[in-house]
DNA sequence: TTCTTAATTAGGAAATTATCTATGGAGAAA
DNA sequence: TTTCTCCATAGATAATTTCCTAATTAAGAA
C-alpha cells in the first residue's frame, strides 16, 4: 500500500494512468502529453510499475506500458475493506469473477 | 485527490485511520499508539483532516477525531471509475443509499 | 560497422515532507 | 488567580521527492 499510495500521490502519474486507459502506449507517446523531460517520464513510469499499477512490455526498441486496472482496483477495494463493509463484498465478487475468467484468485 | 493520496501515502496516517475505526479518539489516545512526539501526531491528523478523511470535534479541552469513512469511500470509488466500470455503479448505489439515509447527494 | 532513435541510469540542485524541541493558547482544576 | 492538561503553532534540521542535463545502453536502419 505504501508504494501504491505514493505512486498515486502525484498528479502527473495519475494523468499517465488516465492516458493509459486508451490502451498500451510507448514512453514517448505518453511523454508527448507532458511538458517534462523524457527521463522524468521514464522515472514516473518506473514508480507506477514498482507499485504494480502498470505493466511494461518490450517491443523491439520500444517499451509499451499498459495499465493494471484490475490490480489497482483490487488493492484499493482491499484497502477500503476495514472502513467500508461493502468493499468486502466487492472484493469477494471480484475474486469469484476472476476465477471464472481465468485470472488466478 | 492530490491531498487524499498524499495523506494516504504515509504509514502512520493509515494506521491512525485504522485506529479510528473503533470510534472517535482524542489526539493523546491516538498518539499513545505511536512512538512519535505529540506535535507530529497533531500534524498528521491535520493532514488527514485537510484531505477530508477525518473530522474533528472540540470537546472542552479535548479534540476528538473521527474517521470520515463515507467520504473516503466516495473519493476512492470516484477515482476508480475511469479504470474500473463497476466502480461507477457503486458510486451511483452509494448516492442513492445516501439520499435515503439523509446524506446530501 | 556506423548512425539514429528509444529509453534508462547517473549526478546534482531545488522543493517538499517529517520530525524534533520550544513556545503559545484555551479550558479545567486547585 | 494560579496551575495543570491538552493540543496546536513556530522554527530548525534531516530526509525524501522531483526535475533537469549529461551519459549510457539497446535496437534498428543505412
Amino acid at each position: 500500500m505504501e508504494k501504491v499510495f505514493k505512486a498515486l500521490a502525484s498528479e502527473p502519474r495519475r494523468r499517465m494512468l488516465n492516458h493509459l486507459t486508451g490502451g498500451p502506449m510507448t514512453v514517448s507517446e505518453i511523454g508527448a502529453h507532458f511538458d517534462m523531460a523524457m527521463p522524468s517520464i521514464s522515472k514516473h513510469l518506473a514508480v507506477l510499475k514498482d507499485a504494480g499499477l502498470v505493466q511494461e512490455q518490450k517491443r523491439g526498441q520500444f517499451v509499451l506500458y499498459s495499465i493494471a486496472a484490475d490490480h489497482m482496483a483490487n488493492l484499493l477495494y482491499g484497502f477500503l475493506t476495514p472502513f467500508c463493509p461493502e468493499a468486502r463484498k466487492i472484493v469477494k465478487d471480484r475474486k469469484r469473477a476472476s476465477r471464472q475468467t481465468g485470472g488466478k484468485p
